[in-house]
RNA sequence: GUGGACGUAGCUCAGUCGGUAGAGCUCCGGGUUGUGAUCCCGGCGGUCGUGGGUUCGAGCCCCAUCGUCCACCCCA
């Protein structure tokens, strides 16, 4: 059977209802902080990520989608959305003198096995605020995730952690020490953390091995490389995050994945996904727009995992109503299709947001009713030789035992808009 | 890329010691005229993931392969 490829998967109408839920709430927060929404190209040339992701990083070394184009070009399918952002703001010039507070959102590809709440076609919300250094921007972005979380419920699960990384000065003199420290006990390591250890020694800082944790309790320790503009920056940010009552901890472990991070780093996280905590991540990335052929731009910003969002919102809520239709219209014969196709279209008009479905394919009352009730629908409007005649379909209630009455098509709108409360 | 578990009807699953497959749900039809959810009766539906092997005989044992899930790595 021919069936979808690995990793990708199909969203189908119980689900989409509950992803369009959780969209739409972020959206929503996110347009009254007054971000901007961008649509930016799945498809980019590959030297935008191996330039703004950075070389060494897992995503750009063995998960990317590449392929060549037609003219020989070498393009991929994005694995994350921030880049793209910033070549996009910076070729259109709008990052030239100005703040840009904006946000996007769509699918990341990455090729990794799939499991629990990680898929090779992923989903993400991204917000991204520019020309801004201080932290206020930081601790804003942060406020963000606390509205998005409180607003769908699922705050109970999930947590703060953040982190500061300096500059890029300080990350270079951490990552000296540690290197000159490791290398001595090498063969206490496990063997990732070896590895690690000539690529991307900061990594090994997260390891879970023990032996490796064992090591590490004695290693350099990065907040002692922090210089005063960083520590500065970092405690203003804690200061204002204890003032809007936003409770985080500070995980000097957390050292982030991609090589744009600057300053603060921070994700949410929950114990209630497996092995994929990661709901929300972000960060400071001071040095990319440069990076990328903009001018130095301050930055800072944070991806949502949408997959994990709808994971957390399904555990949270449970099963969703799965009403398709409101009112469902059945046609006792079938001379009367054209009588009933008129009807909905007058129910649709006077009824906005109702969801009116018209039976086709003929068929018995009592299959055309078996599918009112199926489809969810609270009405049934029946449509035989009487009521044509009469110009009155019968409105029958199939959630509640009421008479069933016939009514003119005004009748039946008043009737309608006055029974469903929501 | 590595490890573990699992692939039997559309779905959820049974299938004993190796003897050529079952249930529930769904779906379709019926229980006399134009009334759904419940109930009763009947029916459709399977290359047991795929390919080899062992055997008189394989859903069951062996090998390979594909897929799914979970975990590692890493990440949203």
């Amino acid at each position: 059977m021919l069936q979808s490829i690995r990793g990708m998967r199909d969203i189908l109408p119980g689900d989409a209802r509950r992803w369009r839920i959780v969209e739409d709430t972020l959206r929503r927060i996110l347009e009254s902080a007054a971000y901007e929404e961008l649509q930016l190209p799945l498809l980019e040339s590959t030297e935008l990520f191996t330039r703004g992701v950075g070389e060494g990083t897992d995503i750009v070394e063995k998960e990317m989608y590449s392929l060549t184009d037609r003219d020989g070009d070498g393009i991929t399918l994005r694995p994350e959305g921030t880049a793209g952002c910033v070549r996009a703001l910076v070729q259109h010039g709008l990052l030239f003198n100005q703040t840009q507070r904006v946000y996007y959102t769509g699918p990341m590809f990455r090729y990794e096995r799939p499991q629990k709440g990680r898929y090779r076609q992923f989903y993400q919300v991204g917000a991204e605020a520019f020309g801004l250094a201080g932290p206020d921007v930081d601790v804003e972005l942060m406020l963000l995730g606390r509205r998005f979380w409180q607003a769908l419920g699922v705050e109970h699960l999930v947590r703060l952690e953040l982190n500061t990384l300096g500059t890029p000065a300080t990350r270079a003199a951490f990552r000296a020490a540690l290197v000159a420290y490791l290398e001595p006990l090498r063969e206490r390591l496990d063997e990732d953390s070896r590895r690690r250890l000539d690529r991307n020694p900061l990594r090994i800082l997260d390891s879970k091995d023990p032996g490796t944790r064992a090591v590490l309790a004695r290693a350099p320790q990065l907040p002692d490389f922090l210089d005063a503009d960083s520590r500065r920056h970092f405690a203003n940010l804690t200061g204002m995050l204890d003032e809007l009552g936003i409770a985080y901890t500070v995980n000097p472990a957390l050292v982030r994945g991609l090589d744009y991070y600057t300053q603060t780093v921070f994700e949410w996280v929950t114990d209630a996904l497996g092995a994929q905590g990661a709901v929300c991540a972000g960060g400071r990335y001071d040095g990319l727009v440069e990076r990328l052929g903009g001018k130095p731009t301050p930055a800072a910003g944070f991806a949502v995992g949408l997959d994990r969002l709808v994971l957390l919102h399904e555990a949270v809520h449970g099963a969703l109503d799965g009403a398709a239709a409101d009112v469902y219209v059945c046609v006792l014969e079938p001379g009367h299709q054209g009588y009933a196709l008129r009807l909905a279209e007058k129910l649709r008009a006077g009824l906005p947001g109702f969801r009116i479905r018209v039976h086709a394919g003929g068929g018995k009352l009592k299959n055309q009713l078996k599918r009112a009730d199926q489809c969810g629908a609270r009405h049934a409007l029946l449509v035989g030789d009487a009521e044509v005649a009469d110009d009155a379909p019968v409105l029958k209630d199939l959630r509640a035992d009421l008479p069933q009455r016939a009514l003119a098509v005004d009748g039946i709108i008043a009737a309608l808009r006055a029974g469903v409360p929501d």
